[in-house]
DNA sequence: CACGATTATTGGAACGTTCCAACGGAAAGG
DNA sequence: CCTTTCCGTTGGAACGTTCCAATAATCGTG
């Protein structure tokens, strides 16, 4: 355990032939002769022998390595996004290196300082809590792909994300539709996705006319904040008769705050989420939601991510995708009076 | 963005001193003297200088780093384990390179392979489905902490675990406790976790004088799989008053079963599960379960692998930590008949 | 005021790989 | 039979750090 590892010298000494011939061989140049391959492949399994990542990337000056940061892995959007990220990364013989920032900004930041010191060709980040100047220093150093949001601009940084603005307002026009007009929105906090969801949500009251009835209620992202927020909403002078929550997370506390107050979904009040995750579908929460092909984000992140590492200076891509909304059985029309 | 990144010798150059003295000052050696420190920092910052990690790595002859694998991040379990994992690891100055199996063994060997290529310290393995022979193998080459499981021993293996059978048997307990004998138990699958909570559960029941009534249905850890399980449970020609499922996830999924099939839960069928998500703590789903200190489990798993990191021929330790019933909505006495 | 002790600084070797120019030997061409 | 070409193979330099032994500069101290 404690004894040094093999290198690429104790193999060649015991295949008897020189580091280079190892060195290719391990890499599977067609250059070398097969009594020679079969030796030293032969050496390097004797000796447990591995190629050591450090000196490879240090010689090669590339580390075959992209690094991913994600705001919460109790998210399971994040899950899901990153499923699309690996597997696109994996094909294309790479390694993720992937970190949490935690929502803090300076965490972020030292984390991504991490990154770049092993040398990771690429960034993607999902969900990020950094500063446009931040973003913008670390973007002009490795090729870096935004998923998730794209309010940032600048000349490198790619950007994968759906319509907020738009996915809002499907949100709230479904409950429209259904005959509502006390619709509250639970926002999502201090940042750039839950401002747009809750423009969209504005926009479509404004358009049917029910400017006055827009309640926004603060809030945040996590199942608590959307529970904390639908108590607030619920306690106020006229309750709202359904909710468009920021996204599916906090929307499931807000079902729960809901039913905690002797009230039921959606026989009193109907619930709207944002993000498409799978729990959603379960029969018991069966959430109504505007969906994100989570998945496939993560994919053409990764995709974009390649093409820039490939030629670096190319313009920004700002990839739209379409969300759609999912009807399910936490959404229908009002009871009768109001 | 393509040229070459600042390397120490450019840090010295500019600084106007030798690149060890660099060296000395990027780590924050007291040798240097203000003068000297100053300057470096100085073009150090102008320069935007960043070690790199491979090269310390391969001259230092330590990556300070550890390795992780977890089975599966769309399970919320191996998130709250992985913040106990992350914040002590940061806490030693440490970084992780985080990686997931898939729950495919061949995949985990591919990925550990790596992990000891970027030349990893340690190795923290939540969940893995490695065989012992394989597990055996890299725990020789590195140490290794497993989170989850302790079926297999080895020399140098440390394992942080609950005791899934006494666990398993407190949720069947709790059930029989309530007046309910035919409790169904939805197994997790092909594992040896899995396994003991069945066994758990067996034992509880024989000791209740209840063994004609055990039923095991054959299932997996995912909410697909618990909903599944539950769907084959209910239609059997005696259905369960009670189901004890292998985890938390697959409960969600087997309460959204026993509501489809309009029945409700507690009030028709009680459902316990096993893990203690958060999100089993939300009124709307309410779930009684076996809660493991996972966070804690997340901590002792890091705390144990610099220990060994330190003293690496130690025996292994193993380390149980107690898991505890939550009781809360999901689980009732039975209906009066039967 | 010379002396060893301390302090700050330095160049070179080492870490394990990849790349490259150069090599010897065998096959092919005249 | 001698050149040319090709192929498999080789040693050395390079990558960007850290470590170490050695040096230069500063300091008391008897």
């Amino acid at each position: 355990m404690r004894e040094p590892r093999p290198t690429i010298h104790d193999v060649a000494s015991r295949a008897g032939v020189s580091k280079s011939l190892v060195s290719l061989a391990m890499r599977g140049s067609p250059k070398v002769s097969d009594a020679s391959r079969e030796a030293i492949l032969q050496a390097a399994a004797d000796l447990g022998y591995r190629p050591n990542a450090a000196a490879r990337s240090l010689a090669d000056r590339r580390s075959r390595t992209v690094g991913v940061l994600v705001l919460d892995l109790h998210n399971p959007v994040f899950a899901d996004i990153l499923d699309g990220i690996q597997s696109e990364v994996r094909a294309q013989g790479y390694s993720t290196m992937l970190v949490t920032g935690a929502a803090d900004p300076d965490r972020e930041q030292a984390e991504l300082d991490k990154l770049l010191e092993f040398q990771v060709e690429g960034l993607i980040l999902v969900s990020h809590r950094l500063s446009p100047a931040a973003l913008r220093r670390f973007a002009a150093e490795v090729p870096t792909v935004v998923v998730t949001r794209d309010d940032i601009h600048g000349p490198r940084i790619d950007t994968i994300s759906n319509d907020d603005v738009a996915g809002g307002a499907l949100a709230a026009e479904h409950l429209i539709s259904l005959g509502h007009t006390r619709i509250a929105h639970l926002a999502g906090g201090d940042n750039p996705v839950a401002r747009n969801r809750e423009q969209g949500y504005r926009d479509a009251m404004t358009s049917a006319g029910l400017e006055d009835d827009i309640t926004v209620i603060p809030g945040g992202l996590t199942d608590a904040a959307g529970y904390a927020s639908a108590q607030r909403a619920l306690a106020g002078p006229r309750p709202p008769s359904a909710m468009f929550v920021a996204n599916d997370i906090a929307a499931l506390g807000a079902i729960a705050a809901v039913q905690e107050c002797g009230q039921s979904v959606p026989g009193d009040v109907s619930v709207v989420g944002y993000d498409g995750i799978a729990l959603g579908a379960l029969r018991t929460l069966s959430l109504t939601t505007v969906a994100q092909p989570l998945e496939r984000m993560g994919t053409l992140a990764a995709q974009r991510l390649f093409a820039r590492i490939e030629r670096p200076r190319q313009r920004a891509h700002h990839v739209l995708v379409e969300s759609e909304l999912v009807v399910r059985g936490s959404t229908a029309a009002p009871a009768i009076d109001l």
